[in-house]
RNA sequence: GCCGGGAUGGCGGAACUGGCAGACGCGCGGGACUCAAAAUCCCGUGGGCUUCGGCCCGUGAGGGUUCGACCCCCUCUCCCGGCACCA
């Protein structure tokens, strides 16, 4: 008798497969089959793969699996993100330096990796800290830069005073710093800028083709591009006839407008504050709201504000409203000033109640009047324009375009877009990312490193204790260098790039693992891309994933590739979490996948997490895993089906296979595939439990059972890749391995059940249940219904008014009531 | 506030197109094996009633459509995720 034992088996195959080279994708353009690119968002090396890691790649594994049984060419690489600060941070701590912490990391994952059993093609293995790598991000960097779409402003950024860096907006969790939870200060510095603003409309519109993404990362891309229609309108300054544009999305309640509000840094207000004579008053506001956070903002006081003791004319009817400067207007949205119309907008409502300012209704609801000085709160709905001069008695919003319009033609504004997109800041004051390949020369200003000089290296030598300035800038020599231009005394830029640059585009890369002529190779990519399949964290919906979609129309634009999107598939697994909250070192929740592969296996521990639930769900560690020192369900399942293989085996194929197995068999062949299609891991585990239920039914009955234990091992090899390896070619005797057999198929007919439940309603309740040949008609089945006693009886003395037929599956008796 | 997703046994979940609610597994109860434990195997397992034939109730709450609703529609409650002085 054969005993299931994981610890015998895995390092024995791990070692075969890495022998006979298995999981190599061929780049042979004459390869007859279709490609397939399984793509998993790679690796961060912070510390040995964690739960996140084993639900991710269990599922991409499996992915990638099943379609090279099924004859695609696939390709399924491995890499890692290894630059950035999270590594930085954590070698610092640990007083080592952060390039010997990030290897160190690499290759324990490296390791785990292996260990799990993960079909990945190493020889297509990148880490974005190789200057190999590094190398073309810096090229890539330079082609944004030669177009403009990267480059450098003075701008209000995020200063973490701890980390004693930059943080993006999104970085700032509540006012305090991601990583460190100090809070965080405005400060203002020359940064580099990519201008994905440029795109914000191509990256909406090319949602329309992104089917098979999720429905919630659309949605959240969606906010996060943030598209407002509208138009901007011009007023004029009284006192000065200086012109303001706003942005508005609501150009109907233009007549509505009793003030106007600046934001604290809009470029005018100092001098209209000084001619106003409110200087004094203002600035004390201004230093305030400077020295606050910039996305801690929201907890400032709607109804604060100041005013500049100056008039703007309003364009539409020559009205002369009162100016503000208030903390509720953003300076990073729109125009920095706003037009406010209180009878319409929630905060200008409380801002005009607040300072005594008039409201004026313009948009009266339907069957109702709108009496200003009895509001308690703005009407922002829908209604008819009124005390609007020429738009009186006009349907708001479909008025919104016609004033819009309106505007363009009188010349006082013209219709309008507006993004919440901002452009993306990527450059970092640390040490430990890509050197950005700028040198900063005083007579020919930002010259790019010549394409020939790349990488730009990062130096070793350096102190990358963060404090103040770029680590870089304290090197003695690495940024002193001669302009590429002019032979000058120059400055490399001593700044590196956010790590989400690396990421953007790696997946390139895997296509031309080890091309030293560019980035990758056009053909290779061509070959590869768009990728079939991206699997990955929901945590990225956002970011990385509008990054590389940025990237990937930059480069269709640059005429780099021939495509503008790089995932049309995308699958988020769920997070693994522990009673309800993320798993966490403060909280003293984290499991470690890894000690569990030690104990039960890898493929247990596959097999625990695909099983548990739909692949896009959490996981609950605490509700699904039982006591850690019992064996897991899954691994006593494996066991079974090592039994019952052995049993099948014995048995010998000279005993035939019942009936119900052998449809069994190809239904499950069926059903199991779809799942596959459809990723729904659980339910195709299922269908194979079931399986192996029927196939231990059928040998204790004294039947043979060996057809449905070889499509058995070739249905787990996606799931549990050793077990499946171990039962195909120990147990069932094949020379070569499972995994480059094939996907057993199905005969339809084989499939197809003979007898069907013919479900006997009365009244829409189940009263009986009949077996009946699979091709019964209308005819059969009622006659069989009808000769129910079962169904007679619940019919009783009453009359039958109407039979519903739906052969073969059911039939119903609705009676007189 | 706006947008998206969800709520099914003790637990994870299944039911794909409106047609047997609870597949599969965990847990639990009972039994076999064992000196004992682990492992393994067998039986049972939504609730209530039962004359043991069955009957009634049951998919967050309420209503509706339908011969028939976990599934479609309306109203509501709660949970998760995203965005948010965005003009």
């Amino acid at each position: 008798m054969r005993r299931y034992d994981a610890s015998e088996i895995e390092p024995k195959w791990q070692r075969v497969w890495e022998d006979e080279g298995l999981y190599r994708a061929s780049d042979d353009p004459e390869d007859p089959r279709p490609r397939f690119y399984a793509l998993d968002m790679f690796s961060y090396p912070s510390g040995d793969l964690h739960m996140g890691h084993a639900e991710a790649f269990a599922g991409g594994d499996a992915v990638a699996r099943f379609r090279a049984l099924q004859g695609y060419n696939v390709m399924h690489p491995i890499g890692w993100d290894a630059f950035g600060l999270n590594a930085e941070n954590a070698a610092i701590k640990r007083q080592i330096h952060p390039k010997e912490w990030t290897y160190a990391n690499i290759d324990q994952q490296a390791a785990s990796f292996k260990r799990m059993g993960m079909s990945f093609d190493w020889s297509r293995m990148l880490r974005t800290c190789d200057p190999e790598y590094y190398r073309w991000t810096q090229w890539l960097f330079l082609r944004f830069f030669e177009r403009g779409l990267a480059y450098r402003k003075n701008a209000p950024v995020n200063w973490c005073p701890h980390d004693q860096t930059v943080l993006a907006n999104e970085q700032v969790i509540a006012g305090a710093c991601e990583r460190c939870g100090t809070m965080v200060e405005r400060r203002d510095l020359t940064q580099w800028f990519f201008k994905i603003t440029d795109y914000a409309q191509r990256l909406l519109d090319d949602m329309e083709t992104l089917e098979a993404w999720p429905e919630r990362v659309l949605t959240m891309q969606r906010n996060w591009i943030g598209r407002s229609e509208g138009a901007r309108v011009t007023f004029t300054i009284e006192e000065t006839g200086d012109t303001v544009e706003i942005f508005t999305t609501r150009p109907d309640t233009l007549w509505g407008v009793t003030f106007f509000v600046f934001a604290v840094e809009h470029p005018l207000v100092k001098q209209l504050a000084q001619l106003g004579g409110t200087w004094n008053d203002i600035e004390p506001l201004i230093q305030r709201v400077r020295n606050t956070p910039l996305t801690f903002r929201e907890q400032a006081d709607t109804k604060e504000g100041v005013a500049l003791g100056v008039h703007a004319v309003n364009p539409v009817n020559g009205e002369r409203i009162p100016c503000f400067v208030a903390p509720y207007v953003l300076m990073e949205y729109g125009t920095g000033a706003i037009m406010a119309v209180p009878a319409h907008d929630e905060r200008d409502f409380g801002f005009a109640r607040e300072h005594g300012l008039p409201i004026r209704a313009v948009i009266q609801p339907e069957g109702d009047a709108l009496d200003p000085d009895a509001m308690t709160e703005a009407y922002p709905g829908e209604g008819v324009m009124v005390n609007s001069g020429p738009f009186d008695g006009e349907p708001t919003p479909a008025s919104i375009a016609k004033v819009a319009t309106w505007l363009r033609e009188e010349g006082r504004g013209e219709p309008a877009i507006t993004f919440r997109l901002r452009d993306w800041l990527l450059s970092r004051q640390r040490y430990w990312g890509a050197p950005i390949p700028i040198v900063h020369c005083e007579t020919c200003g930002e010259v790019a490193v010549p394409d020939e000089e790349l990488p730009v290296l990062l130096p070793d030598d350096v102190d990358f204790q963060p404090g103040g300035e770029s680590p870089l800038a304290r090197h003695p020599s690495w940024s002193k260098v001669a302009c590429p231009t002019c032979g000058g005394d120059a400055r490399r830029d001593t700044d590196t790039m956010d790590t989400f640059v690396d990421s953007s585009w790696y997946f390139f890369r895997y296509c031309s693992p080890g091309f030293e002529g560019g980035p990758f190779r056009r053909e290779d990519v061509d070959r590869w891309m768009p990728a079939n399949q991206y699997t990955g964290g929901v945590e990225h919906a956002i970011l990385h994933l509008l990054y590389c979609r940025f990237f990937t129309k930059a480069l269709y634009d640059f005429g780099l590739v021939g495509f503008t999107e790089p995932f049309p598939r995308l699958m988020n697994q769920g997070q693994v979490i522990y009673d309800g909250a993320s798993m966490s070192k403060t909280l003293g929740n984290v499991v470690e996948p890894m000690p569990i592969v030690e104990r039960w296996g890898a493929d247990s521990m596959r097999l625990i997490m695909l099983f548990a639930g739909p692949f896009e769900d959490d996981i609950d560690w605490k509700l699904i895993a039982g006591d850690p020192n019992k064996r897991p369900g899954v691994t006593a399942w494996l066991g079974r089906v090592f039994a019952v293989t052995d049993d099948a085996v014995a048995r010998g194929a000279d005993v035939e296979e019942p009936e119900v197995l052998l449809g069994l068999t190809h239904r499950t062949i069926k059903g199991v595939t779809e799942d596959m299609e459809r990723f729904r891991f659980n339910t195709a585990i299922s269908k194979l439990q079931v399986l192996s239920n029927e196939m231990r039914a059928a040998l204790d009955a004294g039947a043979g059972a060996l057809g449905a234990a070889s499509a058995l091992a070739q249905m787990l090899a996606p799931f549990a890749p050793y077990a499946a390896e171990e039962l195909w070619r120990e147990v069932l005797g094949n020379g070569s391995s499972v995994h480059v057999s094939s996907w057993p198929s199905y005969d339809p007919s084989l499939a197809a059940e003979d007898t069907v439940t013919l479900i006997v309603q009365v009244d829409g309740k189940v009263r009986d249940k009949i077996e009946v040949p699979a091709d019964a008609d209308e005819d059969v089945c009622l006659d069989r219904a009808r000769a129910s006693e079962a169904a007679q009886r619940a019919i009783g003395e009453r009359q039958i008014a109407k039979e519903i037929v739906r052969a073969p599956k059911l039939v119903n008796f609705v009676t007189q009531r």
